[in-house]
DNA sequence: AATTACATACATTTGTGTATGTATGTTTTA
DNA sequence: TAAAACATACATACACAAATGTATGTAATT
C-alpha cells in the first residue's frame, strides 16, 4: 500500500515522486484542456496538491514546469524511437528511418509538444525555460548537426530535402490529429506513410 | 480624410467597417501575440474602440469574432489560392495545384488558423462558432467531397495519398513557420516544394 | 421619436505571486 | 541513543492583476 511506502520512502524519493506526479498531471492537462486551460490551479488539483507543493519543487512556477514535462514527454518519444529501430529493418535505412519517425510523431502524446512548443512561441518566459528543450531537439532532427541521422538519410542536397519533407509530412499528421474532435487519427496516415516508403524505395533504387 | 467620410458613410457601412475594424486587429493581435493573449481588452486597444463597440457587433463575444475572423483570413487564403491558380501553367496539373496549395499555406497569414484552429480543440464555446468555417474548409480540401479538386490531384487511391503527402507536408512548414522565434521561413521549404513537384512529374510520368 | 452605435461603470471570476504556518523527516550533538 | 536543531515538504491565506459579462448612459442616425 501506498501509505507505508511513502513512509519508508525517505524525502528523496518523494520529492521525485512528487515532481513525478506533477509532470504527470500536467501532461494529462495539455492533452485534454490545451495548454490555455492548463494552469497551476488544473494541475495541482489533478495532481491532488496545493500550489504550495508546486511552487516548492519549481519555484520558477509553470514555466518551469512546462519545461519539465516537455523535456520528459521528449525523452519518452526518444525512448519510443529508439525502440522502433530496434525491430527495424536494416536493409531499407529509410524505410526504417520513415517507421522510427513515425513512432514518434504519430503518438497521441506529441500533441502535447505541440501544444507547448506553440505556446512558447507567444511567451518570453516560457520560451526562455523552453529554449534548451528545444534546441536538444533541433541539434538530434537535423542531418546538419547529427552525423548518425545523416548517416541514416543521406548527407546530398537530395537526401536532406526528402528527410525534411518526411518530418513536415509527419508534423502536419501530428497537428492535424492534434486538432482532431477527439485525438483520433485521421484515416489516412497510414497511406502517407506507405507513399513515402515507396518513394524512399524508388530513390533508393535509381 | 476619414471623419468627414465617416459622416457621410451612413450606419450600414459604419458598422461594415467596425467589424471590419475589429477583425483587422483580431488578425493583428493573433500574429504577433498568439490566441493565448488575444484578449477582448487586447483587440479593442488595438481597434481603437472600448468593448462596448466589440459586444454591440458580436453579442456573442470574443468567440464569435474568432469565427469571423478565421472565416475572413480562409476566404484570403483562397483568393489567394484562385490567383496563383491563374497564373500556373495548366500543362502539368499536380505541380501548379502544388504551387497553389503553398501560396495558401506558405502565407504568414496561415498561422492564424493554427493558432485559432488548435485552440478551438479546447474550448467548446469557440468550437462550436468555429464548426462551419471548419467544415467549409474540409470540404474543400476532400478529393472525395470536391469534384474540381479531384479532377486535378486525381481519384485513385494512390493520388489521394499523394495529395494528402503534399498537403500534410505544408501544414507541417507552416506550423514551423508559426512556431518560429520570428515568423520567418525555415530556409528548406522552397526545396521541399521542388522535390514535391519532381515527385509528382515522376508519378506522372509512369 | 425610435433605433443604432457606441462608451462607461460595476460586479464577479479566475489565476498568480508571495508570505507564513506546520508537520514530517534528517542530521547533529550531548 | 535521545533529544535538540535544522531542513524539507507541503498547506493555508492574502493581496493583487486581468479578463469577463452585463447593465446603464448618451450621442448620432434615420
Amino acid at each position: 500500500m501506498p501509505a507505508t511506502q511513502e513512509k519508508t520512502l525517505g524525502q528523496a524519493a518523494r520529492s521525485a515522486a512528487m515532481r513525478a506526479r506533477l509532470i504527470a498531471a500536467t501532461k494529462q492537462s495539455l492533452m485534454d484542456s490545451g495548454y490555455g486551460r492548463t494552469t497551476a490551479v488544473d494541475v495541482c488539483a489533478r495532481a491532488g496538491v496545493t500550489r504550495g507543493a508546486l511552487f516548492h519543487h519549481f519555484p520558477a512556477g509553470l514555466p518551469a514546469l512546462f519545461a519539465a514535462t516537455l523535456n520528459t514527454v521528449c525523452g519518452e518519444i526518444g525512448a519510443r524511437a529508439q525502440a522502433a529501430a530496434r525491430h527495424a529493418d536494416p536493409r531499407h535505412a529509410m524505410s526504417a528511418y520513415i517507421d522510427t519517425a513515425w513512432a514518434s510523431f504519430g503518438h497521441p502524446d506529441f500533441k502535447i509538444v505541440i501544444e507547448v512548443w506553440l505556446a512558447a512561441r507567444n511567451d518570453p518566459a516560457l520560451r526562455d525555460a523552453l529554449d534548451p528543450v528545444i534546441e536538444r531537439f533541433r541539434r538530434a532532427a537535423t542531418p546538419e548537426l547529427n552525423a548518425g541521422l545523416a548517416a541514416k538519410v543521406g548527407r546530398g542536397t537530395q537526401d536532406i530535402a526528402f528527410y525534411r519533407l518526411i518530418l513536415e509530412a509527419m508534423i502536419g499528421m501530428a497537428l492535424g490529429r492534434a486538432v482532431a474532435a477527439d485525438g483520433k487519427p485521421m484515416g489516412h496516415e497510414k497511406a502517407v506513410i506507405v507513399l513515402l516508403k515507396e518513394i524512399a524505395q524508388a530513390r533508393a533504387a535509381r
